[in-house]
DNA sequence: TATTGTTATACTCTATAACTATA
DNA sequence: TATAGTTATAGAGTATAACAATA
């Protein structure tokens, strides 16, 4: 043993995979029917959070994407016709992405299943509780992250 | 969009992995120093835990990690000197797993750097919190789980 | 020169099935 | 027959660097 560390079990990165496999669990077999990968399901429900076209760069920081991971998603997505590429008008490097509309009816088949494996979540666990708890990780998440205002002056 | 969904933002599964990405940010340096994989580290923080040798298995379920992973990892982490296998005298197909001498040097040298960063967290984001948001992390994870004497009553 | 994204490369992990040895 | 673990195999993601095109 090294009494000198907190429990294995009381680890804060341990504690959230835990829990994020926990809800994992009863999210894949869905995304299996419909062979989809976790991480491009992350893409696909990225892009379908908006109704303006999403830069690459733009999805890779929303689903926690490196630039070739990404780049390799969307060449499926793309063949799939789940996806669709335009380019920025005003700055000819980036590439802009939208969900096509088969990518649309994908995201709606999927959507409904989902909501309910969520109202069963918030069944069980409370739907008020789960509310904090996403306030708490939203404030954990954020803890390093610099507002704005600050970044300027410093930077 | 699909206003059918719940913002992407809210998604119980994202911000788990978020608020992951949030910790292990901090924690992955010090792991590259040392050339240990974030899952290679959870097989060494699991044998750190037990006094006692632990099953494949057991490591298997604590880790979030399949056999086949997990296998190669071991000859890996064997190789290395950090982990030591002798075979369990009651049941000749199990394999008991303990930390080496070495493992245990590892550990115990990542273990005040670890703690560190930990009471960074706890400074910025307050111990009383960060206990309360693992508790309830803990129930999250916990609420597919029967708990054993239900589970002897049903099966 | 800096930025956006792709390609190259090597490694690691995931996932399923088939297999060996033991129970 | 069932279980513990390994091996085989295919696929997918991670990570870094090098690169092309554009700004």
């Amino acid at each position: 043993m090294t009494p000198e560390m907190r429990p294995f079990s009381q680890s804060l990165p341990m504690a959230l995979l835990r829990a994020r496999e926990a809800a994992m669990r009863r999210f894949r077999p869905m995304l299996a029917e419909h062979d989809l990968t976790e991480q491009q399901w992350r893409v696909l429900r990225a892009l379908s959070a908006s109704d303006d076209p999403v830069s690459i760069g733009e999805v890779a920081d929303h689903t926690f994407l490196l630039g070739p991971s990404l780049s390799r998603i969307l060449v499926n997505l793309e063949q799939r016709r789940l996806v669709e590429r335009s380019t920025n008008e005003h700055d000819q490097r980036s590439a802009l992405l939208t969900l096509s509309g088969d990518g649309h009816a994908l995201v709606g088949r999927i959507a409904p299943r989902s909501e309910e494996i969520y109202n069963g979540i918030e069944a069980q666990f409370g739907a008020d509780r789960l509310v904090a708890l996403l306030e708490e990780l939203a404030a954990l998440s954020s803890l390093d992250t610099v507002p704005d205002h600050i970044r300027a002056e410093v930077s």
